[in-house]
DNA sequence: CCCACTATTGCTCGAAATGAGTATAAGGCC
DNA sequence: GGCCTTATACTCATTTCGAGCAATAGTGGG
């Protein structure tokens, strides 16, 4: 009855560089090892602790860790979520405590190279079948064969109609078509069919032979954590003009939009998204110009604060 | 370094009835009421502890105690939430323990009389100037007021700027209009411009006289948390079929439209609205007919499950 | 049986947003 | 200058949205 609880924060940090969306890492101390994963250093997201007798509000507490820990202070937080399932930490196993982690998701512009082990490592190494931005993906069709293999497994006909229902609403083969926003439906699919290597090393098996598992794992559940937070920051995306926390003061529309495409994983119609930032108010013109494009110089843009008043969800809708 | 946590959950349990968004609250036990308001017996969202010695995963803890003390099983139910501000909780302060609250949102469509001293409220009362389905709402004219003497008693013009503009977007003055997602904003507004009587109890003080102050108060930060939950739901309802938790299986169209106008708390027109569910495929005529409508007999409609492949958003979008 | 009343249902119409395409402008580079 | 590249300006058809008009099918009163 009297278990002891340790809470801890953790954050996933994004920032875009060179047409890329990025996660900060660490190396995960070898001390807390996953055990089917013994061996590996599995990246996992900087966690750090919360201590009640110190911390005002949670939210401070991960600001002060992360300031100390990175160097530098975090501009956008937003808590995401509380995960506490039983044996999502092995530190619990041997009747240690109970681990709850408090994440929160923060966004930063400019991509300080890290110290203490920290790497700053591309989102779609982890969740390769969210990048949506090139032709052709072939993980894609590798993850859509070896799901309806695992739906065709199932128990009764009942269950592997639901089954093929939960991949077609995820994976976008259905009329709805792919929305970016499912993240983290789509990875617990993944997961609960055992195509991902923490479905098996959280039960402590190791996969069979020649079992397709897609994406880089981390450490614990961080990448259930990394989807939730991608989830967040891409629905929010939509509605808030959260994008101008990640890009510089001013940028040309070009460079906004390959942001955009980056954290949103897809392939934007160009004419349509200058009308959209542009023609929305979310953007005004300094006046000034880019002249490194390549091609015709550029206008320098910035976000346009005053949107806030006149447009009810001022984002980059619709994506 | 080593106080204790205690974990709680707090679910913000929605139901409809009588065209009116009501939630669960409980009595508050007397032991442990806020200093300010001691005396009166405010009302408060029902809680359970989290014991981390039997509980395998946070949600399954709160659908246990619920379960227990209502005498029912929850439905939908998802995570809002977790608060952990220094002081939120009375208790903490004589050196007691640290207090988080994890709260979740859950939705249900029969009320059942609730035992245990539970009691159906409607929402509107805690958050009156949420409801704006009347014509004139003088409780919103009385805010804008208390909102505007307080942004001109700022320091620095630059403050009564910010002030102003907070309360322009959240009150839906400027072009943007009124938006129902902001109901947590709106009260932090409120909250902090001393507008609540949580402002002053929670500071240990009384407000001062012939301060107005708006809504029926609650103990603790439920008032946030249930600010929190409405939030959440509304913003839900525009791209996921939540209403369907809410409502009976078979419905008219009006019945529909009634629960989504008191959970939005804005008035919609009935010919689109019919339009928008109808011609959306959100749902489906059962062939049956209700005539006790006062006029013509209205068709009977079900949720129509296909919806949830053919549409990316299927909700009541567009509130 | 006709009429007033009520609420449902069907339809129209213009404004605005959306998706996709064509054309033109302004740099650098050979 | 000619060519390549990227930015920017317009166009057009389609869909969605907001608002109103009209017809329909019950009830209850005279």
């Amino acid at each position: 009855m009297t278990r002891r609880i340790v809470v801890g924060l953790n954050a996933v940090i994004f920032a875009v560089r060179d047409e890329d969306a990025r996660v900060l890492t660490v190396d995960t101390p070898a001390a807390s090892r996953t055990r089917g994963s013994a061996g590996a250093g599995l990246p996992s997201l900087p966690s750090g602790p919360f201590d009640p007798a110190h911390d005002r509000t949670l939210e401070l507490s991960l600001r002060s860790w992360v300031r100390q820990q990175a160097g530098r202070d975090l501009g956008y937080v937003e808590q995401l979520y509380t995960f506490g399932d039983e044996g999502r930490d092995p530190r619990e196993r041997a009747g240690g405590p109970r681990m709850l982690s408090i994440a929160y998701l923060a966004l930063t512009q400019d991509l300080p190279e890290a110290e203490a082990g920290g790497r700053w490592m591309s989102c779609y190494q982890f969740l390769p079948w969210e990048d949506r931005r090139a032709e052709r993906l072939p993980v894609l069709d590798a993850i859509r064969a070896a799901l309806w293999a695992w739906a065709a497994k199932a128990g009764d006909a009942n269950e592997q109609a639901q089954r093929g229902e939960r991949i077609e609403i995820c994976f976008g083969l259905s009329g709805a078509g792919w929305d970016g926003y499912r993240v983290l439906e789509r990875y617990e699919l993944l997961y609960g069919a055992g195509l991902t290597h923490e479905a098996w090393s959280d039960r402590g098996r190791s996969p069979p032979r020649a079992a397709p598992l897609f994406g880089k794992p981390m450490a614990y559940d961080h990448r259930r954590i990394l989807a939730t937070g991608l989830a967040r920051l891409r629905g929010k995306l939509r509605y808030r003009p959260l994008v101008f926390e990640l890009i510089e003061e001013q940028f040309t529309l070009a460079q906004l939009q390959r942001v955009v495409e980056a954290l949103s994983g897809l392939r934007l119609h160009k004419q349509n998204f200058r009308r959209l930032v542009g023609g929305g108010g979310l953007v005004e013109k300094t006046g000034r110009i880019e002249k490194r494009t390549g091609g015709r110089p550029a206008e320098l843009f910035r976000f346009r604060r005053e949107v806030l008043r006149e447009r009810r969800a001022p984002g980059v809708g619709a994506l």
